[in-house]
DNA sequence: TATAAAGGTGAATCCGCAC
DNA sequence: AGTGCGGATTCACCTTTAT
C-alpha cells in the first residue's frame, strides 16, 4: 500500500477505499460540534477567536452520531488485529463518540486526560477553567490482546515511572503553530507534536502505518515522519494539504532515539 | 418536604416519589457494572468478537442504558431550574451515561477530572495508569443559566486562582475509609469527602437540599452535614443503609466556614 | 547584550436585566 | 424573541518592544 500521501476527498468516502486489515494504528481528531452561539470577549473588550468553521457545524445530535458512525466503523475495518485507534475531543463531544466506539465493538484500554498547562481562563466566572480533553485508547475487540503498547518506553519517557493517563502538555501556540499569510493561525484546532509524540510512541513500531481521517494541517503526519513511520492522511479541505505537504517536506531530520528514549 | 434522611429502596422508584423541581443538587454514583465478564472471559473464544457476541453485548449495553436513563430522567425532573447534577464514573460507563445526558437535555457546564494522587499502578505493564475518574456537570438545561456556581468562593479554595476542571485529590483511604467488623472496607467504591466539599462548596448554598440516588455508605450525606446543607439519599442495601447513618450521626461538629473559605 | 515591560492568545457550548 | 446596555470578568506562555 502506498503511504506517506494525503488523500484529497470526504472522509469516509477515501476510508472505504483502504482495503481490510491494514492499518497499525488511527489517530482521529474529528469535529467536536462545539454549538457557539454567542461572541466572547475577553476582559479588555477584545474578541475572542472562538471556532467558527463550516466543518464543525451539524445539524442535531442526530447527525452527528450518524456521522461518526460511519467513520468509525470503517476504521474499524482497516485496523490490523494488532492495531489500536486514538480519538480525541472534548466534553461536547466525547461522550458520544465514545458511546458509538463501544458500541462498535470497540475495546478501550485508556480515557487518556490531555490536561492543559496553560488553558484559556473562563473569563466570566461562571464554570471552571475548562483545562482538559480527552483522548480514547481502544483496541479493535476485547479479544484482540496483542495491540502493540511500548509499556517501558514510555516508562522510561515519564522518568522511569510507569506513564499515567493523565498528560500535562502545552497548547499548541507560538513558533510550532502554523500561521497563514495573513498571520492569523492557519487552523483553528492544531494539536502539540507533543500530544501525537507520546500517541504514536507508544503505540507503534517504526516503520508502521499511520492513519488520520482528519488530518487538518498534518501533525500526525509531521510527527510520524519525525519517528520514522509511515502515514496517510485524508483531508477534504485542500488549502489545509497544501500547508501539511509543505510542512512534512521540510523536514529533513528525524528525531534521534536519544531525544525520547533518555529524556 | 422532609429532609436528611435515607430512603430504603429501589433507585428508581424512590425518585418518582419526589416532587418536581424541589432539588437544589444532585450527586450521583452510579454502578457500572455492565455484565461482561461472562463475554470477555468467555473459553474457546479468543478470536474476534463474532456477531453473537457484539449482540450479547449490545444486549448487556442496551439494558444499562434503559437503566440509567430512566433514573436520570427522573433526576431531570425533580432539579429545581436553579439546580445542577454531578455524575462521576470511569471510561467503563461515563461516555453512556453523559451522552445519554445530552440526550435528555441536560447542558454540560464542565467535564472535571478527577486526577488521582495516588492511582493503583497497571501491574501487569499493559496500559497506562488509570490515574483519573470523570465527572459530568450539567445544568438542566440550556437554557437555564442561573444554576448555583459559587465562583468567588472556589477561586478563594483555590489560592486566589480560577478553580480548573482537574481536581487533584488523594484516593478513599486510611481513617477515613469506612471498615467493615471484617476489618475489610464496608463499600467498594468510597468516595473521598474532598471530592464532595468541592462538588458542594461549588454548586449549593447553605441549606439547600441535595439528593444523592446512590448514597451507598452516605459519603454525600456527611459532608453535606459538615456544610451545613440538606440531604435526602436513596440506597437498595440496607447494609450500606445502617454504615451511613451511624456515620452520619456521628458527626457533631460542623465544618468552620475557615477550614475552606481562608485555605 | 541583557533584562523588563507590554502585548497577544488559546476547540469557549462564559451575563442579566430592561424594554 | 430580539436588542441594547451596564457591569463584572483572566491564566500561562510566548513574542515583541522598550529600557
Amino acid at each position: 500500500m502506498q503511504t506517506n500521501m494525503i488523500l484529497h476527498g470526504d472522509c469516509i468516502e477515501k476510508l472505504k477505499e483502504i482495503p481490510d486489515n491494514t492499518i497499525d494504528l488511527i489517530f482521529a481528531d474529528p469535529p467536536y460540534n462545539m454549538q457557539l452561539k454567542n461572541i466572547l470577549y475577553r476582559p479588555n473588550n477584545t474578541k475572542v477567536a472562538g471556532v467558527d468553521d463550516t466543518w464543525d457545524k451539524f445539524e442535531s445530535f442526530n447527525e452527528y452520531d450518524t456521522f461518526c458512525t460511519a467513520w468509525l466503523i470503517e476504521c474499524r475495518r482497516i485496523l490490523k488485529e494488532t492495531g489500536s485507534i486514538w480519538v480525541i475531543g472534548s466534553y461536547h463531544n466525547i461522550f458520544r463518540v465514545g458511546a458509538i466506539m463501544l458500541n462498535l465493538g470497540f475495546w478501550i484500554l485508556n480515557d487518556v486526560t490531555w490536561y492543559k498547562i496553560n488553558p484559556m481562563p473562563n473569563f466570566l466566572g461562571t464554570r471552571f477553567t475548562n483545562a482538559t480533553e480527552t483522548l480514547v485508547w481502544c483496541s479493535k475487540s476485547a479479544y484482540t490482546k496483542k495491540y502493540t503498547f511500548n509499556y517501558k518506553m514510555m516508562k522510561k519517557y515519564n522518568g522511569d515511572k510507569q506513564m499515567t493517563s493523565v498528560w500535562h502538555i502545552k497548547l499548541c501556540t507560538g513558533e510550532e503553530r502554523i500561521k497563514g499569510s495573513d498571520g492569523k493561525k492557519a487552523h483553528s484546532t492544531q494539536k502539540p507534536e507533543e500530544l501525537l509524540k507520546r500517541v504514536i510512541l507508544s503505540s507503534t513500531h517504526k516503520d508502521d502505518i499511520i492513519l488520520d481521517p482528519f488530518f487538518g494541517t498534518g501533525t500526525t503526519g509531521a510527527v510520524a515522519k519525525k519517528l520514522g513511520r509511515q502515514f496517510i492522511g485524508i483531508e477534504s479541505e485542500q488549502n489545509y494539504i497544501d500547508i501539511a505537504q509543505k510542512r512534512i517536506d521540510s523536514i529533513t531530520t528525524l528525531w534521534e532515539e536519544s531525544d525520547w528514549i533518555e529524556k
